[in-house]
DNA sequence: GGCCTCCATGTGATTATATAACATTACACA
DNA sequence: TGTGTAATGTTATATAATCACATGGAGGCC
């Protein structure tokens, strides 16, 4: 797995769309959902934590089923509700995210920020990237404030073609 | 809809919050539908005029199974692929839209305009409001050029709770 | 008219996604 | 140590979507 994370570096494959180190990442990503934990009262059990981990290594929107295979392969419970509430509860505090556009869950990027993402889906690769975009709403909101409209929540996903398959095409 | 677009101007809710003329409406829609399809040399099939109906006749956001049932009351076909394939077509030409974030579908408001929808989903009467906002993936559109993404679709739904049932809770 | 082709529809089965309902266990804290 | 609450385990089921293949119907072409 650590051998790996080069390789994805060759790869031009996705936080988003960029490199990085991974192995980095994901313990960033892990020691920032313990600190969150933490500070909120909230229990950071094994089966969330997992199902965590799961989500970072791929860096990519990942089915609740097939999260649920990982689990079994780790000796976790494999039953559906055991990965939807885990995947609940880290939507639900902001660990991850869900890409309703595929019906599937992705570790969230900006964990410090308390942000609303806007994700880009590429359809070639499936890879997603997180935009920090509070801006992006900005016109929604407006139209929202003029109706009456009292946002909670909002749903910002574009689907497309990624730089890197881009270039794959050009070539 | 000439009718309606004034009544809108008072109530400031777009199509979806507002009340309305609703067989004008409805009439309105499925006459701009034949054109469109005439215009472009596409079959209006029964089965796909049916749904469309259907559609509009609740202006909110139904399930393929919804539709389905109703499909059977009127002696169409009851099995899945009947009520998908006729909802994948009026997806395609912009006569519907899916809502990702219910799964599930609600016909176009604003047929004539060439459009990348938002929506408002009240979580409380699941109303669906469609606003017409190429503005409101501006920052997104933004995020995409520098990131070098190609836009070719976007999700963007908001859901809170609508103008009407916000005065409910308020009496 | 006969025939061919394309597209749409009918139908049965299957896969994928998600939740309900209830029993059991682990933890926090008095 | 008891007690309430939150988390997990487990079975069953609901909901959403697609596959695969057979049938039918409208136009074009001879």
């Amino acid at each position: 797995m650590t051998s790996e994370s080069k390789k994805l570096g060759d790869v031009k494959a996705p936080l988003g769309f960029a490199q990085h180190d991974h192995s980095t990442c994901m313990n960033d990503a892990l020691t920032a959902a313990d600190a969150r934990c933490a500070a909120n009262g909230l229990r950071f059990t094994p089966v969330r934590r997992k199902v965590l981990e799961i989500l970072l290594q791929d860096h990519r929107a990942l089915g609740a089923y097939t999260i649920l295979d990982k689990l079994r392969e780790d000796g976790f419970g494999s039953q559906p509700p055991i990965a939807y509430r885990a995947l609940d509860f880290l939507v639900a505090n902001g660990l991850a995210h869900k890409i309703e556009r595929l019906n599937a869950f992705i570790a969230c990027a900006h964990t410090n920020h308390s942000h609303t993402p806007a994700f880009m889906i590429c359809r070639l690769c499936d890879a997603v990237a997180e935009a920090l975009s509070s801006t992006a709403q900005g016109a929604l909101c407006d139209t929202a404030r003029t109706t009456g409209f009292r946002i909670e929540r909002t749903v910002i996903e574009a689907e497309g073609i990624c730089p890197s398959c881009l270039d794959k095409a050009d070539a």
